[in-house]
DNA sequence: CTGTATCCTTAGGGATACTG
DNA sequence: CAGTATCCCTAAGGATACAG
């Protein structure tokens, strides 16, 4: 077989461009609070098991609304209070999301062999469409229904 | 709604533990350098556009292997060269990048407009699986016909 | 052809403390 | 509650040269 490239592996080639976000460690678990735990402040994002520095919370917020992943939102009701939320092109990071949190789970705890990674595998691998759009789905009616 | 931690969340904590080599630039250029441009030597990775010098790139190759994304093999005819081929652990990351490579045609270059660009997220879009199949598939024949 | 060996430089991580 | 301000540190990047 003759070594091409294919036109795949040209697309590819800016690959680097995507990870400069998305392979960013505190970015991805701040869209993964916001989307999964339905965090919006501050301070909950510090709360999280990975105990994120608040500087380097505070520096990847800035850079994820700069880049339009997240939006911020200042309390109307409690004016002290800034909420962030996940825009469009946040979301669109599960699909990323969902095959990373496989690949983790599939070579690195498997051991775990605990009832949810075995719930989750499943559902990853039979019905992953439907699931990532359960998820979405229940993001959007959160947001709809807060009140700040 | 209750903020309350999905099963899918808690799963996705040791997202972090992924990303150390899967967010990493270079090691995801070798991987796919290998299966989508079904390189082997050393100086053919050197060669690709991102220029990874050659301190980076000995240092991811040790590290994938140590991982079992890849595996080393020196030349039988040709006792001086060395070849390196993806393993299944590595041929695993691919659900991963191609997700990387939508996301990023997505919002950074869908301006190139270009044919390939289409065609690709044309294919991603309505054929992924079967798509992804053909690359592991065309790897694997690769990989079987080769000389080393 | 496949790497090592240096050397230098800087961005990023992380702890701690403090403020509007 | 939502951040800034420091300070220290090391891990990683990158260039260049050279060796088995």
């Amino acid at each position: 077989m003759e070594k091409e490239l294919t036109v795949t592996f040209r697309s590819l080639c800016p690959m680097a461009t995507g990870l400069d976000v998305l392979g960013d460690k505190w970015s991805l678990l701040i869209m993964r609070d916001m989307l999964f735990g339905f965090k919006t402040l501050f301070n909950e994002f510090k709360e999280s098991p990975e105990a994120m520095p608040s500087k380097m919370l505070s520096n990847r917020l800035k850079k994820l609304e700069a880049l339009g992943f997240i939006s911020r939102h200042k309390g109307v009701h409690n004016k002290k209070s800034v909420y962030y939320f996940l825009e469009k092109k946040g979301m669109e990071t599960l699909p990323f999301m969902v095959e990373l949190m496989v690949f983790t789970t599939k070579f690195y705890y498997d051991h775990l062999g605990s009832t949810y990674t075995k719930d989750v595998k499943t559902r990853m691998k039979n019905d992953k469409e439907n699931y990532m759009n359960e998820i979405i789905f229940n993001y959007k009616q959160f947001r709809r229904n807060i009140v700040i």
